[in-house]
RNA sequence: GGGGACGUGGCGGAACGGUAGACGCGGCGGACUCAAACUCCGCUGACCGCGAGGUCGUGUGGGUUCGACUCCCACCGUCCCCACCA
């Protein structure tokens, strides 16, 4: 590929072109990943730049979309263009291999997930090859892979030892046909995805990661994060959801238990009418256990364990309860208030119990008055009757009233003077709530990483041993989940000895959720394919954080927030030098067709197999990128692929009207000063060097980059079919400017941009300095102001850059058009914006 | 109910307080061709005008500013996230 002579057929092959040089580049090993750990070496560092791209591994369901290639094309160009700038850098690939999608498929046709899975990759793998992106094959990575769920398993014990992961009951959605857990995205309306049948909650015992204990760092960290999106900065700030309350310790009437409440709003604790707890709370059964109201009390809870979230959930339905006939004594003043059972109260948030004050809380007023409980008036706003009670639910601000000793204080001060109060008492203090939920991993499905554990009856939960890693998924007949997971069938996995005592033991069944495998992969990548750990410190602080990671706005918060948890246990564990995974996150709007968004159940999606066949693998990463601003959602057009296609052709003809080889230099200022077509063309090339460099490094708008490229291309075509660069200095700038747009070209469009500089005389553009733009040619030698009268354009005019302001003024002021525009008015205001516009108010 | 994003030609979109509609699609007219495809050239927001030119125009209504698609407020519409979170 020394690019000496060569000669470029008249038309553009998309086919042989893209093969050709998808071939050069692996047999070069154009885009190795280095360095990366390996089993048996030391890692050596490179001292240059570093830049780690990474793009969201891919879930191998079957076939990519065109939300893929979009994601990978603009992955692919700040790659691209950032090897270019020499920066070493790390664009690796894999696949998120575990989950539902290649079980069900195995369920269905009864073919080993891992069979499905393997050919899904295959087939993956060879739709992202044609599309020339510029990764390591070498170094692809597999989570459903012994040699990667090896290490998750390692991970997850880690977190075992440091108490972050623990075993507890939860409630969980169960489809009753199916004998499931449903993680939530599976339930519809209250239905089963796959049956229909209602979901009930039903508690089990469960995996969890104790994520919560990070919330406050998850959240304090996200200041660091500057260049991620401010929607997705606030999604998580939301889905942690912080708030500031107190937590204050009501008594039962017969001294006998304690029960904590969080609130937001200590203030209004002489409101407290009536007291709540949660269907499931635990002291429930033991309040009315041989009282006249505990057959009532059971029969609710028993209904509320059968009703689904969405139903428990539902925006206007009644508040429901049931009294227990018992009481508790509030702290601050002794009163007794009635305690019912109610099923808006949630277990899982706060303390699962609730104290009601319903003249300042909407749910509680609601309640109260389905109810025919007492509601009164602890916050009154200025002229308001303290002893007349609120008439809804009053929220807002004011002062304290019949309140004790608080009564005159504002809502914002008595909230921390009561906290205080209470903790001077021991019967509370101030404290935070957050509504993030711990993890929930476990699944009771075969798909999935085995969590590495054995349930001893003596020695209760045992890891296992770091070297009898990995735990491997048995062989099972069946794949379909039975109430409980289905390696539960295999006796051979299922009998084990406990590591610890020797004893007959069994191993967990469960298997951990898929988000957990994609919480570390992009560490592994640094050691795709060592034996001896997860990852080196050293590699991973090497190329970590990720400098630039894009992927899809659906992994805003889930994926997002808990690969940063990892992080930061890790950090904690020592593993990992630093505490954030992801530098810089772009988040790629979606692409929609025929007015919906993608699907095959719409029946509206384009294949880009079929697209790479019509119009080549180059024309098809072009116009994923052209659509509109990669952040926002695009609609996708048939005819509109077709532009981009022309555009290659365009810029194929005007390479191929160029000699071959070799490669000139610009032509200097001096030079092109008597040539003035030729000078213009090696201006807007200048041009458009600088706005790829902005639009791409700034703004990451590769569609206006395109833009500029077709400006150029047509600008330049246009001269050579106009015979204004005939001339031999006129060829010299026109082939600068072929030689700057194909060079410009090639991060988006790899392959056919390789073959045109192989033309032109250039070999390995892949490793081209990247063009930075010449600030000679940049400076103009007149500029056009534009000249308004109050506002209103009225004419424009030529000046050279730099004309003294009296001077433009002077001759906007001459202009005709502006003179009968001002007739007869005098001006009373004079704007002149250098080299851009002169406004004139007149009146 | 809470939070967020977005409303610009026939369509995708451009314009980071200073020429609205770049670039592309589509459309119209023309050149090339026996014809077509390809390619090339011209036009293409609306209205008035033969023309030069003029008037209007970025969802609606206000505001800030010499100047607003852009900033602020309210409303309408679309989409996304969360949702009985005490």
């Amino acid at each position: 590929m020394s690019g000496t002579t060569h000669t470029l057929p008249e038309r553009y092959d998309p086919a042989r072109v893209e093969a050709k040089w998808q071939q050069a580049w692996e047999a070069a090993q154009a885009f190795r990943a280095e360095p990366i750990s390996r089993d048996g070496a030391a890692p050596v560092l490179p001292d240059r730049p570093r830049t780690y791209v990474l793009e969201m591994l891919p879930y191998p369901s079957g076939e990519i979309h065109m939300g893929h290639v979009k994601n990978y094309t603009m992955g692919d160009v700040v790659a691209h263009v950032r090897r270019r700038r020499g920066e070493l850098v790390f664009h690796p690939m894999g696949y998120d291999a575990f989950g539902l999608p290649a079980e069900n498929a195995a369920i269905r046709t009864g073919e080993h997930p891992a069979l499905v899975t393997r050919r899904n990759i295959a087939r993956i793998r060879e739709q992202l090859k044609r599309l020339g992106f510029s990764v390591d094959w070498d170094t692809e990575i597999s989570t459903c892979e012994p040699e990667y769920y090896r290490w998750t398993q390692w991970l997850f014990l880690r977190f075992f030892e440091r108490g972050l992961a623990e075993r507890r009951e939860a409630a969980v959605n169960w489809c009753p046909k199916d004998q499931t857990v449903l993680a939530n995205e599976q339930v519809v309306d209250g239905a089963c995805e796959r049956c229909g049948t209602e979901v009930e909650l039903r508690q089990l015992s469960q995996w969890f990661l104790k994520i919560t204990d990070y919330a406050q760092r998850l959240l304090d960290d996200m200041d660091t994060l500057v260049d991620w999106p401010d929607r997705v900065l606030t999604m998580q700030r939301n889905w942690i959801g912080r708030s500031e309350g107190a937590r204050v310790v009501f008594t039962s009437d017969d001294g006998a238990h304690e029960i904590p409440v969080f609130t937001t709003r200590p203030d209004t604790l002489f409101g407290a009418t009536f007291f709540l707890l949660a269907p499931e709370h635990p002291l429930v059964e033991r309040l009315v256990a041989g009282r006249p109201e505990a057959a009532a009390v059971r029969d609710y809870v028993r209904a509320a364990a059968r009703a689904s979230a969405a139903e428990r959930g539902a925006q206007d339905r009644p508040k429901t309860g049931v009294f227990t006939g018992r009481h508790v004594v509030n702290p601050v003043n002794g009163e007794e208030i009635p305690v019912w059972v109610a099923d808006y109260v949630l277990m899982d948030y706060g303390t699962g119990a609730v104290m009601a004050v319903p003249g300042h809380d909407e749910r509680d007023f609601a309640f109260a008055r389905e109810h025919g409980l007492p509601v009164r008036r602890v916050v009154a706003g200025d002229g308001v009757d303290p002893d007349a009670p609120p008439e809804q639910a009053e929220a807002g601000d004011g002062r304290l009233v019949n309140s004790g000793p608080f009564d005159g204080m504002a809502v914002q001060d008595a909230k921390p003077a009561v906290a205080a109060w209470l903790a001077e008492r021991g019967v509370g203090e101030a404290t935070v709530g957050y509504r993030l939920r711990d993890w929930l991993i476990s699944r009771q499905r075969y798909w999935g990483a085995p969590i590495p554990v054995v349930h001893c009856d003596a020695c209760g939960i045992v890891a296992v041993p770091d070297d009898q890693l990995p735990v491997l998924l048995p062989e099972v007949e069946d794949y379909a989940p039975q109430g409980k997971s289905p390696i539960a069938a295999s006796d051979a996995f299922v009998h084990t000895a406990c590591p610890a005592c020797g004893a007959p033991a069994r191993r967990e069944t469960d298997t951990m959720d898929t988000f957990v495998d994609s919480s570390w992969y992009f560490l592994r990548y640094t050691a795709p394919h060592l034996s001896t750990a997860a990852f080196e410190r050293e590699m991973v602080d090497y190329w970590l954080p990720v400098d630039q990671y894009i992927g899809g706005v659906e992994h805003a918060i889930l994926h997002l927030l808990y690969a940063r948890f990892f992080v930061k246990v890790l950090y904690d564990l020592g593993l990992v030098g630093f505490t954030e995974p992801f530098a810089r996150l772009f988040t790629q709007g979606m692409i929609y067709h025929l007015g919906a968004k993608m699907s095959k159940s719409k029946g509206n999606v384009i294949a880009p197999d079929e697209m790479v066949d019509r119009f080549g693998a180059d024309t098809l990463r072009l116009y994923t990128l052209f659509l509109g601003h990669p952040a926002d959602d695009a609609e996708w057009s048939d005819r509109g692929i077709e532009g981009q296609r022309r555009f290659l052709d365009r810029v194929w003809r005007m390479a191929a009207a160029c000699d071959a080889g070799p490669l000139v230099a610009r032509p200097s200022l001096q030079e092109l000063q008597a040539h003035p077509a030729a000078l213009d063309l090696v201006r807007r090339t200048e041009a458009t060097v600088a706005k790829v460099n902005q639009d791409v490094a700034e703004r990451f708008a590769f569609h206006t980059a395109i833009s500029a490229l077709h400006d150029l291309v047509n600008a330049a075509t246009k001269a050579h079919a106009e015979g204004e660069v005939a001339d031999p200095l006129g060829a010299r700038a026109l082939r600068w400017a072929a030689q700057t747009a194909v060079s410009l070209l090639f991060p988006f469009a790899p392959h056919v941009a390789s073959e045109l500089w192989e033309h032109l005389g250039g070999g390995r553009l892949w490793e081209e300095p990247w063009p930075d733009p010449a600030e000679e040619f940049l400076a103009r030698d007149a500029v056009t102001v534009v000249v308004q009268v109050n506002g209103k354009l009225r004419d424009r005019m030529e000046v050279p850059p730099g004309h003294p302001q009296d001077a433009v003024l002077a001759q906007a002021k001459a202009l005709p058009k502006v003179l009968s525009a001002i007739d007869g008015k005098s001006i009373v205001r004079e704007v002149v914006v250098p080299d851009r516009l002169v406004n004139l108010v007149v009146r």
